[in-house]
RNA sequence: GCAGAGGUGUCCGAGUGGUUUAAGGUGCAGCCCUGGAAAGGCUGUGUGUGAGAAAUCACACCAAGAGUUCAAAUCUCUUCCUCUGCGCCA
């Protein structure tokens, strides 16, 4: 969500905005808003005076009830009444407008940095630098959940059974390297400085309908029936929802946070064939940062953190690329996006594995998570977030560029300790 | 899960329908006093929205939401949370 003010005083960057996402059915919105502000503005200092008048005549009446002066007291109550009414007539109108307004605003887009690349949609997004050679092998590298069956690392067929499609037992070594990779990417990321959070993986409905909105959450959130709960689609949500409503002290930013959670998602309308096996599918875990800052901060954040997981797969001898995010796929709160992608030598392609955003303080401002400044202002923080590494979905990148001919998997030299010195995984 | 007690500003805490513009203290900031400091004295100190060039003014906010009333921190209902005891449980 944008700074009201923005609209009110700039509108014409606003509906430049739009129209640099493409999104120009949305254009009508701004001076919808702008229109609707001037109303609800009226509206309110409507209301308030009638208030006022009210408050005065109740003052009065106290005064001469001491003074039992019942008679006069009973013909302002009358008064009284009738303000009462329009009171609520004004009310009414003026919730509407508001109500309005902040549904036009939720759909309003963040305003996005001045060198997001300007495209359609995904197939514009813009490959950045990449980072170690991508394996080309000389013999044929099979489809992920044959080469995991092969080890004895999967079961999919008993899952369909228990919970249906899109999950998966891991079982085994492949379930050894699954835990191996969260556990070096949790010490990583705490030797970057960051702190280990593990948060819960429910969250009220409030929490949800400050990250997202009502379309997002029916596509992606599994609600617990009874309750007003609902499991985690990533930790970013209770990461965030845990500065709901608070004034952060200044000295303790920037917070830097990893967090590790289960996700959950429903993942409705996605198919296609190389969405078999766990490459989407409705359970995963994953590693992830979020940050807290200053705004001027932010923009360095961005930069160290979508390092910070080229640094983990490059350790772990994965070939990945960065993929920005043009102007038409960068969802609506986010000011700027990447992607990281993993090298797939079986598909001679890229695909994602992480994703990295400046939310700047679009986030903040829905979930109303401040700092107070030397000033003593109190003013919206940034927020931003990325993956860290999400099995099992990266185990796919992991076992393609270090399946051997003989069709075992080689454990880069980092991961070794959290596989018991294990070097190999080979075929039972 | 059951029973009891609670949720008020940075914090502590008073307040059971109308002089509450939320007492008092504490913390913080400024000033006075002092050679300097402590102590003491004085003054100012919450948030949001709107109006205004500004000073300032108005409205709302006492966990959240709804209700009763001319008038609600105060009364009623619902939900959430905290504490204490009991029960259950990895």
């Amino acid at each position: 969500m944008i700074d009201i003010n923005l609209i009110r005083n700039n509108s014409e960057l606003v509906k430049e905005n739009i129209k640099k996402k493409f999104q120009d059915k949305k254009l009508p919105l701004v001076d919808e808003v702008l229109n609707l502000d001037k109303k609800a503005r009226t509206l309110k200092q409507e209301r308030d005076s009638l208030r006022q008048n009210r408050n005065a005549f109740s003052d009065k009446i106290g005064l001469l009830m001491r003074d039992k002066k019942i008679e006069e007291a009973n013909k302002i109550k009358e008064e009284v009444r009738k303000i009462n009414e329009k009171i609520i007539e004004v009310e009414k109108e003026e919730e509407l407008i508001s109500a309005k307004i902040k549904k036009d605003m939720m759909l309003i887009p963040n305003i996005i940095a001045d060198d997001v690349p300007i495209g359609e949609n995904d197939s514009k997004n813009v490959e950045g630098e990449r980072f170690l050679e991508p394996k080309i092998p000389d013999f044929e590298i099979p489809y992920h959940t044959d080469i995991l069956e092969k080890l004895g690392g999967i079961d999919i067929d008993s899952s369909r059974r228990t919970s249906g499609q899109g999950f998966y037992y891991l079982i085994g070594d492949i379930a050894r390297l699954h835990s191996a990779i969260l556990s070096y990417a949790r010490d990583f990321m705490i030797d970057k400085g960051f702190t280990y959070v593990v948060p819960p993986f429910m969250i009220r409905s409030e929490v949800v309908s400050g990250v997202m909105s009502f379309e997002e959450m029916d596509d992606m959130m599994y609600k617990i029936e009874g309750e007003d709960l609902f499991l985690i689609g990533t930790s970013e949500h209770c990461m965030i929802g845990r500065f709901m409503g608070q004034i952060i002290d200044e000295n303790k930013l920037p917070l830097t946070l990893t967090s590790y959670s289960p996700c959950f998602r429903k993942e409705k309308g996605a198919h296609g064939i190389e969405e078999r096996g766990i490459y989407r599918i409705h359970q995963f875990e994953k590693q992830e940062m979020i940050v807290i800052c200053k705004p001027e901060e932010a923009n360095d954040w961005y930069e160290k953190m979508w390092h910070y997981t080229v640094e983990l797969f490059v350790s772990l001898e994965i070939p990945v690329r960065q993929l920005i995010c043009c102007s038409g796929d960068l969802a609506d709160l986010k000011y700027k996006s990447c992607d990281i992608e993993a090298w797939s030598p079986r598909q001679k392609k890229y695909f994602e594995v992480g994703s990295c955003s400046n939310l700047t303080d679009a986030q903040a401002r829905r979930l109303n998570i401040r700092y107070k400044n030397k000033k003593g202002e109190n003013v919206f923080a940034y927020t931003l977030n990325n993956t860290v590494v999400a099995p099992p979905r990266m185990l796919i990148a992991f076992i393609e560029n270090h399946l051997q001919k003989d069709g075992s998997v080689i454990i880069p030299e980092v991961l070794r300790k959290y596989m018991g010195g294990k070097e190999k995984i080979e075929i039972k």
